[in-house]
DNA sequence: AGAGTGACCGTCA
DNA sequence: ATGACGGCCACTC
């Protein structure tokens, strides 16, 4: 155990090409956590404070960009996601599983 | 020390 | 197919 599950989860999403999303399960289960995908998103949440981790690529299972709410403004994650070439409709990924990046494949 | 919360996911009805 | 509920782990008050 080195430091904070969170840490954990910020490599996993760092590791995140442009132009690709993840879900909170499969970083959950890459990191070890695949039952609680919920803190995945609380480690975003403070990932949200560093630069480092790009949390507007990580959605949820459906592609939706759950965490738009806690980026301040709405069209900010989608924007971000559509300038690195990814289609996001209503801040839902488009073909999410084409642009679905596997944390454990790397 | 205890209780509550949280950017979710999976399954059952 | 849609709606609702529980579970799970870590963090904060």
């Amino acid at each position: 155990m080195e430091q904070n599950f969170f840490e954990r989860v910020y490599t996993v999403v760092r590791k995140i090409p442009k132009g690709k999303v993840t879900s909170f399960g499969a970083i959950a289960k890459c990191v070890g956590a695949t039952k609680s995908a919920r803190m995945v998103g609380y480690a975003l949440n403070s990932s949200k404070l560093m630069a480092d981790v790009p949390a507007h690529r990580v959605v949820n299972r459906n592609g939706l960009l759950t965490g738009k709410s806690h980026f301040g403004d709405n069209n900010a994650m989608q924007s971000m996601l559509e300038e690195e070439g990814v289609p996001v409709k209503d801040l839902k990924v488009q073909d999410f599983r084409e642009y679905f990046w596997d944390p454990g494949k790397s």
